[in-house]
RNA sequence: GGCCCAUUCGUCUAGUGGUUAGGACAUCAGGUUUUCAUCCUGAAAACAGGAGUUCGAUUCUCCUAUGGGCUACCA
């Protein structure tokens, strides 16, 4: 690793949206890379054409875009090791995969999918459930090991459809090391012969895989737990080819917070989260929703999803990318798969949103909303952003909370209306809306100090009256100092508001 | 079924052959606040089970259980 520049990459298959899981793949990768000051690489896995989604590579580019993982080689960037798209790279497989049969690590298989079938049935039949094409099985089959030579190129010359299978070898222990896990050992009897080369002309992941993972020396492969049981294919294959090997790690799976299983497409709608980092329409229709449109930020998506499997070892939780670049290794990425829990995702977003400036807030504000806040000025609204934040998980709460620091209320809560307004409560509003009148600074200090004199003159308690006061100017039972909302709203607001609202609520009352 | 991987509070996790097993989120209780939120203080809450190794195991080994993954001419 010291004496060989880091080249990692992030492989998705287009089939799809790219599900969390998915980003914090793509996310160890890059921070990996960017610790060792090496490349981040991205390339697209669409050996199988019948899974092709439209829109799916698209949407990942995107995705990786918005959560700030940028690929600095790779599909939509480019690269001295391009194409970067195994569907674009089609020609290069065969050679490799011929060379493994002339070396006598792979062969020529003709048989088709309905002999399989019928093969596993059988199999099934007879109480084998899990029938492998296999060291043993192969002698049975079709193929370059038991058909005579003239019969095979008989077949080939024909066009005869095949299948370049990899010849597994007997009972042979498979032994590598994983930066993740430790040293996995596993025997070649319990693997099968996998194919590597498609009768459409495809590689298979495993072949493909492979050889572009060496061509694009790449040096550590950092993938999801379910490569697991491949890996050992993919040793042997790398061995087969007599190249080195690259450096593995396999993440945990991310699960779902309910019952079992991993996490998956349709978890997240149903239950109450989004599973994707940004809005997916299907081809039927169906939208399946990101966090970006919920509006959550992306520092806040992206440091949740890197808390889940791994930690830096100290108590800190709050990590910008750099700091994550810094604190991060594989060494401290977990084993065991992680539920994800919406409630940590909150209260990381909202310690994110809070850490933004005003403006920063009122800029993002007038992006979420739409002509409602057109003629609001930008130092007031940055005010608002600033009462309004500390109790705002999203950037749009600070606009429907807050509604009322923006336009007159016309709703007046009910349960403050029946608690806090009585005669009384409408005199001493009458009176205050005088003093109000009366103030020349007319600033939350300057208000606040009026008040308490008045409150000392009327000798009544503060919860008696601010309550009376919060109701006339916001409509509300609870929120921000009142003396901050009366100061921003300004003397005119204010005093126009205590006319015409003290009578609308004596009306509600009665 | 077979193979592989995993297992510390409800959740994410720290941790060590000898600790009062630590933190965060969530929960609950106080305090602050006109109120809500924030903030502060506190509480409750875990080493899956059984053997073995050891003076001593949560930590090492094995078995069991549970969970997960894989078992396609899918990735």
């Amino acid at each position: 690793m010291s004496d060989k520049s880091v080249r990692v990459r992030f492989a998705p298959s287009p089939t799809g949206p790219l599900h969390m899981g998915g980003v914090r793949t793509a996310l160890y990768n890059y921070l990996f890379a960017k610790k060792h000051n090496g490349t981040f690489i991205i390339r697209i896995e669409d050996t199988d054409q019948n899974r092709f989604v439209e829109g799916a590579e698209e949407y990942i580019l995107e995705a990786l875009k918005w959560c700030g993982i940028t690929p600095d080689e790779g599909q939509g960037v480019g690269g001295d090791y391009g194409p970067y798209k195994q569907s674009e790279r089609k020609e290069m497989y065969k050679p490799y995969a011929e060379q493994l049969v002339k070396n006598g690590k792979a062969y020529y298989a003709f048989d088709t999918g309905e002999d399989l079938d019928k093969m596993r049935k059988q199999a099934q039949q007879m109480k084998m459930p899990n029938w492998q094409y296999n060291s043993v099985t192969r002698s049975s089959m079709q193929n370059s090991l038991t058909l005579p030579e003239d019969e095979v190129q008989k077949r080939l010359e024909n066009g005869d459809p095949y299948v370049i299978r990899f010849k597994m070898p007997r009972n042979e222990d498979v032994r590598f090391e994983d930066k993740i896990r430790g040293w996995v050992v596993v025997n070649t009897n319990n693997l099968d012969d996998k194919v590597l080369y498609k009768s459409d002309g495809m590689p298979t992941y495993h072949l493909a895989n492979i050889v572009d993972d060496h061509t694009m020396k790449i040096t550590h492969v950092i993938r999801g737990e379910e490569w697991l049981p491949s890996a050992p294919l993919h040793v042997l294959l790398y061995e087969a080819f007599e190249w080195d090997a690259p450096t593995f790690a396999h993440c945990p799976l991310l699960l779902r917070p309910d019952g079992n299983g991993k996490l998956s497409k349709r978890d997240g709608d149903r239950l109450g989260f989004p599973v994707f980092p940004i809005d997916w329409i299907a081809a039927d229709g169906e939208k399946y929703s990101g966090y970006r449109e919920k509006g959550y930020l992306p520092g806040a998506f992206i440091n949740m999803l890197a808390f889940l499997g791994w930690n830096p070892g100290t108590t800190q939780e709050i990590f910008s990318l750099e700091q994550m670049i810094e604190a991060f290794s594989l060494e401290r990425v977990s084993k065991a798969g992680a539920k994800f829990d919406a409630d940590k995702t909150n209260w990381f977003q909202q310690q994110y949103l809070r850490a933004e400036s005003p403006t920063t807030l009122a800029k993002m504000l007038r992006e979420k909303t739409g002509s409602e806040l057109q003629n609001v000025a930008d130092a007031y609204l940055e005010q608002a952003c600033v009462l309004m934040k500390e109790r705002a998980t999203f950037v749009e709460d600070i606009y429907t909370e807050g509604k009322y620091l923006f336009e007159n209320p016309t709703e007046f809560d009910a349960k403050t209306v029946a608690k806090k307004w009585n005669e009384l409560a409408e005199e001493l509003m009458l009176e205050w809306s005088n003093k109000l009148e009366a103030l020349n600074t007319f600033d939350a200090e300057n208000i606040e100090k009026s008040f308490k004199a008045f409150l000392e003159e009327k000798e009544q308690k503060i919860g008696k009256v601010l309550p009376a006061f919060r109701l006339v100017l916001t409509g509300k039972g609870m929120g921000p100092s009142m003396f901050e909302i009366a100061a921003l709203l300004g003397k005119e607001e204010s005093l126009s508001r205590m006319k015409n609202n003290i009578p609308t609520i004596k009306g509600l009352k009665a």
